[in-house]
DNA sequence: CGTGTATGTCATAGT
DNA sequence: ATACTATGACATACA
């Protein structure tokens, strides 16, 4: 066993810093912090490395180490700027490992530079954040439009999930699509239908294929075959559907007179004569676009999508005013369904069923009413559903902002933690030397560094340790 | 004509 | 069991 007592040159007091012969006090300016500093030979060497060790082994600083190690940033944000010196130190010193042997930095003007400007540093650093992001407080309590001041990425995004998205869709439309359309055409083909309906607003499986204006009720009332296809020539062309104007603005009159009350169209022309086709067809949509402002939830949509078609030869660009009904108020009509849509979709479901039992609906009318009724719902969550999806991936593309910001001020902060440690380094290698110099063996004599260290123990004291004897003491 | 976007619809799981 | 909601996938219109 090696005991300290065995090893302890005894000294004599040469300096203010011995209390005791034998031991130095703790009166030097030495921290415990370097409590295990031993002296090799080079002991400056080692004991900067123990010293390093021990502030290294501050959690914060080893889990950036760790991220740091890690390189997982992403290429897309690679642009940011450079990391702000920190008071007259250099980026390059930061990035140095090896803490610089010679102390350059001894001057207490130095030393507090490191730190004065941390404030300011911060400061600058959260403004940085804000320029590049956007991210002011005031902004992150408010609901961000969707587009608004994230378009770039954020398109980059949904670029990236839709595509993602359609790498997969590609490869089920192959299957999918082919064997939805088989389906269709099928249940087509058993109705009798040649109108094939190319969207999938066809209801599959939820109720039965309905009558059209074009294929009149086949059957009568609650005949399963029938279908409530309003006819709509999705897959024929445009100059078709031109040649269906006439039936559509008849068509679209009855459905203003009484799936809309409330908007009568008086400016709607029974009768168009397809001299004035223009002047109707604007007529008409203006009308429309007041009447069925009430169907849409989100006021702010077009008339785009599948279920709504322009068949009114709108110049290629004006999609300013919608001028369109759905297909299922067409379909409602063509069934004379006697309420208004909008009762169909939004009314609660005991008043829904209450209202149904207000008539006699034939199972084809009762069919279409429901169906109408989910997908109005299903419409509404649709767009719920997407709106919510842009406002996550904002939120996550601000979390990430965020982070990255806060990466940045880590790496600012190891920038100083890092000059600080070589600071302190340097001034321990001083004051270690100023502590040896005093030191005087019983001849009067100073020690020799190459013989002797010095060491600090847990409780504070300071000893003279012969290099022999701390050798034998590491090998215990 | 190909591509991206917006929207409606369906199917399905979960509530 | 039924109605409703959420969401992925698909189809379509449009720019």
């Amino acid at each position: 066993m090696c005991s300290t007592a065995n090893y302890v040159l005894p000294l004599r007091r040469t300096c203010e810093v011995l209390a005791t012969p034998g031991r130095l006090c703790g009166g030097v300016s030495m921290s415990n912090n370097f409590s295990g500093a031993r002296s090799h030979g080079a002991p400056q060497d080692t004991e900067m490395d123990v010293a390093w060790q021990e502030l290294m082994a501050i959690t914060e600083l080893q889990e950036f180490e760790v991220a740091t190690a890690g390189s997982y940033e992403t290429a897309p944000y690679q642009t940011m700027q450079p990391m702000v010196p920190m008071g007259g130190y250099e980026m390059a010193q930061s990035h140095s490992e090896t803490p610089p042997a010679v102390c350059e930095l001894s001057t207490a003007d130095t030393y507090n530079g490191c730190y004065s400007q941390e404030v300011p540093v911060r400061h600058r650093l959260s403004s940085h954040a804000e320029a590049m992001y956007g991210h002011s407080d005031s902004q992150r309590n408010q609901r961000m439009h969707p587009i608004a001041s994230h378009s770039q990425p954020l398109h980059v995004a949904l670029r990236a999930q839709m595509n993602m998205s359609g790498t997969n869709q590609g490869q089920r439309r192959a299957n999918a699509g082919l064997s939805q359309d088989l389906h269709r055409h099928m249940l087509w083909t058993t109705h009798g239908a040649d109108d094939l309906e190319s969207d999938s607003g066809l209801s599959l499986g939820s109720s039965p294929p309905l009558a059209s204006p074009d294929n009149p009720v086949s059957g009568a009332p609650g005949c399963k075959s029938v279908t409530y296809s309003d006819g709509e020539p999705d897959s024929m062309g445009e100059h078709a559907r031109r040649a269906h104007i006439h039936y559509s603005m008849d068509y679209q009159s009855q459905a203003q007179s009484y799936l809309h009350p409330g908007a009568q169209t008086s400016y709607i022309s029974n009768q168009p004569t397809s001299s004035q086709p223009s002047a109707v067809t604007l007529s008409m949509k203006q009308g429309q676009t007041t009447a069925l402002s009430n169907l849409h939830i989100d006021s702010g949509e077009s008339s785009r999508g599948s279920s709504q078609y322009n068949l009114y030869a709108q110049p290629q660009g004006s999609i300013s005013s919608p001028a369109s009904i759905s297909r299922d108020e067409r379909r409602a009509v063509s069934l004379k369904i006697p309420f208004q849509m909008e009762k169909i979709i939004n009314l609660p479901v005991d008043d829904f069923n209450e209202l149904l039992t207000q008539y006699t609906l034939t199972d084809t009318q009762l069919a279409l009413v429901r169906d109408i009724r989910r997908r109005g719902k299903n419409k509404v969550a649709a767009q719920n559903c997407r709106k919510r999806k842009l406002e996550s991936i904002i939120h996550l593309e601000r979390e990430l902002h965020q982070l990255q910001a806060q990466r940045e001020h880590l790496a600012q902060q190891r920038v100083e933690f890092k000059h600080s440690l070589a600071f302190i380094k340097c001034h321990l290698t001083d004051l270690y030397s100023e502590v040896f110099s005093h030191l005087r063996d019983e001849a009067g004599q100073p020690y020799s560094t190459d013989e002797y260290a010095l060491q600090q123990t847990p409780d504070g004291k300071m000893y003279l340790v012969p290099h022999a004897t701390m050798q034998k003491r590491e090998q215990c």
